[in-house]
DNA sequence: ATTTTTGCAAATCATTTGCATATAT
DNA sequence: ATATATGCAAATGATTTGCAAAAAT
């Protein structure tokens, strides 16, 4: 569970202005341990008789991931989820059953990416690491996971 | 440039029907050098007075993507964008000016997800990584391209 | 002959935009 | 007071689906 302080810092500290509309959502973001997608935001706003806005939800989750305390997920399905995250910022591991995400550090991604560059003559801007699996509560749901005896 | 023969086998031996459009689509992906997204091969479709249409289009497209002959690329735009690959499989740098792609050997990647494993606890089934950047073409195109002379 | 594929139009889902109103500063 | 942010509805864009006709085996 997140902090939406963290959030309203951040907000705050960029000259943004501190409304109704975004300490409810950030109230939302920080409630949830796993991802969310717009989607998600939209029908929390919606079942919780808030009045915002599909439009507003789109506007301020654009903003909340310009001030880079969520950033976007491409899931391999295609759909695209967010996650909170400190600025510090790169690379998540992702339960692909509950969604729940965890940072991950450099651990020789900066080489890598040295690498790469090397070789292939390329000037590197941006690189993105994400990796799918099962966290260790949902690996403890289900027992011989992988190549289960038949 | 690709080569059209390579997706078509893989159709073949994989069972499916060889189609018209299918070798179209073949052929227009393997003409280009970079990435593409469906709405390219649609508007190519499109002028080229072939009576293809926007769905069949979507449908080679997935079916190129699960025979592992195409890989989805998810740029830093949120847009979905596609290339050409050898089944080997696995991770591009990306050319954000040309969209020229290269893919990239392991160069380390699997101690690094053995790592992350270790260090989460997760489970990891599947992982991308994606660098983008400028190819040595573009690169040569713009003199003192970071930090430029004011 | 039979099964798979296609094209089309319509449906659905995601995202953006215009604009008048409301709100934070 | 003034600039910024919101809500709504409508526009746009991406992707999927139903179904009858066409093509590949």
């Amino acid at each position: 569970m997140g902090d939406p302080d963290h959030i309203l810092t951040a907000l705050d500290r960029a000259g943004h202005r501190l409304t109704d509309a975004r300490r409810l959502i950030a109230g939302l973001i920080a409630e949830r341990n796993g991802h969310f997608t717009v989607a998600d935001l939209v029908a929390a706003c919606r079942s919780g008789h808030t009045g915002i806005g599909r439009a507003t939800v789109f506007r301020t989750v654009d903003l909340f991931e310009s001030l880079d305390v969520i950033e976007r997920l491409d899931l391999p399905s295609g759909e695209h989820a967010y996650v909170e995250c400190e600025r510090a910022h790169h690379h998540h591991v992702v339960c692909s059953r509950c969604g729940r995400t965890e940072g991950i550090e450099d651990a020789g991604l900066r080489t890598l990416v040295g690498k790469v560059s090397r070789q292939t003559g390329f000037r590197i801007d941006d690189h993105r690491l994400e990796m799918f699996g099962l966290c260790p509560a949902c690996l403890a749901l289900q027992p011989v996971p992988s190549s289960a005896t038949a």
